[in-house]
RNA sequence: CGGGGAGUAGCGCAGCCUGGUAGCGCAUCUGCUUUGGGAGCAGAGGGUCGCAGGUUCGAAUCCUGUCUCCCCGACCA
């Protein structure tokens, strides 16, 4: 993308609105703007994150075996009403009327939905266990929304469901979401540690939230440094092992994490005091079982082995799809900037010229371009005959990885400057190396 | 929903108290000069001062109502 024909506006001013970093950097850097409280437009570079990181989240669920479908937004009250949450559910349901005078409502989550429709198509244990899921705009009318899409009213998760003919089979359906959701972030680039969450309505152990560890975060944390050497990607465990997903959970469990809202002191006064770590975080998954509730309201029921009807477990499982956009900013910045962990960045690299109007390295830049277009690296191409200066400044906002920098002086020795965002590191390299590092470097990406 | 604050140009703000027909910085546009890390000079465009009433010869300014947004709290992916 050239930046000459992009929309990508940048603000040098926070707009006042904006309290909490991720936000004013998600302004600033033109990822998305405000229409009403708490519901955001997403400009093209927000997009393009958004994008990417729903990419992920979807892999990860398929590697995982659950199978992706689309649920509408809008839903009818009688659906609601067969749970008894119609009633139960409260303000936080944005409720609207269709032209017939008819109940519907912008759904906040999917239980019912895929209930019903899992209900009328399955009869048989033989269709069992099945996770669906799909990633679709929600809507909470929430008191007072805020910190930009962190606490939106609209926003974008990803929910699974998950029907299995007993509490066994829900619990590994429950596992392996876990190991899910563990390699989903991993491959974010954030670190997201999974914290057992308050019993919900069924009780039990079968519950956990997963913070991402943010100076900024809205809830405090408590954890066990073992998960500081946690072996997130959990790269030998294969989805079909019942016995290692139990020994991951197991894992889990006994290692001490939890919020403010679940910190038990004597089990923390438990942990060596050099171990014990305090930080602040922000949810960006929730996990739980939750038996047979929805399933026995709503009358799924499916015939056993033996004849007799049976009525599944099931469980759910919700990712924070556009809170995650802040979540990794809240992570990842610093004073110039956003700094995209590689594998949701918007861009991989980001070609300046510092002097546009010198033909040499004009060309030069056009030819790179072209060539890391070719070699599939994406590149965001600031060609325009603007100051180097204001185009570095864009360029650390953004917060591409990599910024390769192309000016006469180094073309007349045939070198181009390559900047590492993260680190700040800059290095003279010859054009050809630069090239090859950084199509190395997209390779590793895909 | 309780408490607090704010709506004036794209963004950040001043002006309001003490009414006289709108201003500053950045951004944008034009020209010239610059050019290796958010340039300088000169000029220009852009605002029914959130909206609706009222008071007044005259309202951004005073009064009433209303909408919206933000912050703190209770609540939450």
């Amino acid at each position: 993308m050239r930046v000459s024909r992009a929309f990508l506006p940048v603000l040098k001013e926070s707009p006042a609105d904006a309290q909490i970093v991720s936000h004013k950097l998600m302004l600033r850097a033109g990822l998305v703007r405000q229409t009403a409280a708490g519901i955001y437009a997403w400009l093209p570079l927000g997009h393009r994150v958004l994008r990417k990181i729903e990419q992920i989240v979807r892999e990860e669920q398929d590697r995982a075996g659950a199978i992706e479908m689309l649920m509408p937004t809008i839903q009818s009250a009688d659906l609601w009403r067969t749970s008894g949450r119609y009633d139960a559910y409260g303000p936080e349901m944005l409720r609207i009327k269709d032209r017939h005078d008819r109940e519907m409502l912008y759904g906040p989550t999917n239980e019912e939905m895929l209930t019903a429709l899992f209900r009328d198509d399955v009869k048989s244990y033989r269709d069992l266990p099945r996770t669906l899921y799909h990633i679709q705009w929600k809507f909470r009318d929430e008191v007072r929304p805020r910190f930009g899409v962190m606490r939106g009213r609209e926003f974008l998760m990803k929910d699974a469901y998950s029907f299995d003919l007993d509490e066994a089979g829900a619990r590994q359906s429950y596992y392996t979401q876990l190991l899910a959701y563990l390699r989903t972030f991993q491959r974010l680039g954030i670190r997201a540690v999974p914290m057992k969450a308050a019993s919900g309505p069924i009780g039990g152990d079968l519950s956990h939230e997963f913070i991402v560890l943010a100076p900024t975060g809205e809830s405090e944390v408590f954890y066990d440094a073992a998960f500081e050497e946690f072996d997130w990607a959990q790269s030998s465990l294969q989805y079909g092992d019942a016995e290692g997903l139990q020994g991951l959970f197991d894992q889990v469990s006994s290692t001490y994490s939890a919020t403010d809202e679940t910190h038990d002191q004597a089990r923390w006064s438990e942990v060596a005091e050099d171990r014990r770590r305090t930080g602040r975080g922000i949810e960006v998954g929730h996990i739980f079982y939750f038996g047979d509730k929805y399933s026995k309201a709503m009358g799924l029921k499916v015939s056993g082995p033996d004849g007799n009807m049976l009525t599944p477990m099931m469980g759910s499982y919700g990712i924070g799809v556009s809170r995650l956009v802040g979540a990794i900013i809240e992570a990842s910045h610093d004073d110039n900037g956003i700094i995209w962990p590689e594998s949701v960045a918007p861009w991989q690299v980001g070609l300046v010229t510092m002097r546009a109007d010198d033909q040499p390295s004009a060309s030069a830049a056009e030819d790179l371009y072209s060539k890391l277009t070719a070699a599939g690296v994406e590149t965001l191409f600031d060609d325009r005959d603007e100051r180097g200066g204001v185009k570095l400044g864009s360029m650390d906002l953004i917060g591409l990885p990599w910024q390769l920098i192309v000016g006469p002086r180094g073309i007349a020795a045939g070198t181009v400057e390559l900047k590492n965002r993260r680190t700040g590191e800059r290095q003279e390299v010859s054009v050809e190396s630069a090239l090859s590092m950084l199509t190395n470097f997209a390779g590793r990406q895909a």
